[in-house]
DNA sequence: AATGAATGAGACTTCATTCAT
DNA sequence: CATGAATGAAGTCTCATTCAT
């Protein structure tokens, strides 16, 4: 419990340094103090500062992919399910910001870069969207188009409002955030 | 002229080093090396680190800018427009993969984030585009939304999938574009 | 315990290297491999380079104060408590060579520039010295001279023939320097 | 001529600069562009830095002695002559602000510190006051002390009073002046 | 003689990581 | 487990000096 504590400390303490200030920014001795411990007690429980922002990564990745999955709604239309899909992302990372930069930090460097390569998808794209868009593709309610390209089209899009609504430089509600996900859904329904 | 030369030569080299591996990963000495002069010459021609980075940015800024003017079909309709701004956008970048993995790094960086919130706007909309999407929203042919979140939607979508071009994660050709801005097109117009 | 040896050998090693090549003769580096430590153990103490030469000039600086004060006899006639105050000093000083080789060194640079403005005076005539002088000249004993000028006077001697001492052009013995203090007393006295 | 102009405008730039900068903080770069010449220039005229320092202080020192020796009253008696002395010397560093911060520079600097050793005798006692002193103390006008030591004594005094003034503490006019001096008499005056 | 771009050694400082306690 | 002092490689930048023009 203790153990467990102080690495939730660190890790917590790590990525909102790492949010604000970039991995660069962001010397071990400074997640450290943020944490309330010493550097060294860092190390006994990641073995890199590589290895730490990679294990928050997948913290978080997997927090995220949880939250996706709890109330999807299988059983509803495949409109409603992208709809709800849609809603789900934005509401998530609109309510934690830290969570959204400290992923945009990752994703724009050396450790990000090689990830994306690796899974052929972006941090927002789980399996279950994936397969969300092909269901769509097959059944003829989404345009016929490559599925990387609609993937990066409607993810780029988002997150890109999103960036705006965490940076202060628009403020999304609930309305705006729908007619966000309607233009998205023209952009990609046949 | 050898002047010019020196200072061209250092700049390609800083912009294939840093588009590759980042700020932080791109030590002057590195940049030297590639642009095959001393370190300290880099000084002579850059303030400091800093300076380079912005000037880089400046210069590839102001060629964008250029290239999106030159062609421009002002007399067109309003969709042509909107297509060939897009199209002159994808292809630009899509045939500059140095730049644009440059200005990616320099936009999620502290460097280009004060420069974000100073132009409430990313690097791939300057004035002529908020003019353009102004007047379609006048004139009725987009929809009534917010213009930054139209622009972020639109940009998002863009930039995200010439992303999966520069990484090669997908081959752009014209008719993916094509594809791809028609999209963008469903995606905003009324 | 360890800690406090560091640092003391850092702050030794300094006051030698820097008493003998100046401030700009003095790398870091130097400094270091003189104390027995590597380079950024130094700054595992002190924040600067500029950090660790005041806290050299603060030490110096107090613990002088301290001796000046030790046996002041304030009971005996004035002349005597002048001349017990130069002896002291020079007493101090002729067998701290490194002492006054840094404080030479403190004085004549942007450092000791700034300090010598601010406290209007040198290093070697800390309050209780101009309150002795002032009561001299209050009581009729020393020449009704501005006070500022007088101090700069017998200490411009003073300093100037412990110079000549510690470079080794002289070699002070007590009688000497009570010559040296008796031409001070005739100088300043009515 | 033309030569002779750039040497001297170098001269000129490189005491006002040294003067107000200490050595390390008047590259020759900044010198140069004072003098208005290339960098380049500089070694045309000087072999080095330290050449050019060196040289700079031999000017200064000559024109100084030069001063000296102009109206010297060579039949008045010892203490007209003393007082004399001691008032050109004030005079002319009171009114040459720019040279005496020089050579206060050069004497506590690395090539100062040689040169004192190499004449025994500050910068502010050549030749013709050493022997002024000599006579002084033959003659039994002057105290039986060291000849060393009594030129220190009153030459600190002069020097430190002159630095009061040059930095703006006091402001010395021709009656502090006398003071000062008949001070020093009564210093060293039998 | 004059220039000033180019050089590269070297200065200060940071920081991920280790290890004795 | 926890600590944090210590390390030293590596980074940015300065500047005396050179040399082709």
């Amino acid at each position: 419990m203790k153990n467990r504590g102080k690495q939730e400390e660190i890790m917590v303490a790590a990525a909102e340094v790492i949010a604000e200030r970039g991995f660069h920014g962001s010397p071990m001795a400074m997640i450290a103090k943020k944490a309330g411990v010493a550097s060294g007690t860092i190390y006994v429980y990641f073995k890199s500062k590589e290895e730490l922002i990679e294990a928050l990564f997948q913290q978080m990745d997997l927090k995220f992919r949880e939250v996706l999955q709890e109330g999807y709604p299988a059983d509803k239309s495949f409109k409603e399910r992208f709809m709800y899909t849609g809603m789900t992302i934005m509401d998530y990372f609109a309510s934690r910001p830290l969570d959204f930069r400290y992923l945009q930090q990752f994703h724009n460097s050396p450790y990000g870069a090689a990830k994306r390569r690796e899974k052929m998808s972006r941090f927002d794209s789980p399996d279950l969207i994936r397969e969300l868009f092909e269901e769509g593709i097959k059944q003829g309610a989404l345009k016929d188009m490559p599925l990387t390209i609609m993937l990066s089209t409607v993810f780029g899009a988002m997150v890109n409002v999103l960036r705006d609504h965490v940076y202060g430089l628009i403020r999304l509600d609930e309305s705006l955030m729908t007619q966000v996900l309607e233009a998205c859904w023209d952009c990609v329904k046949k």
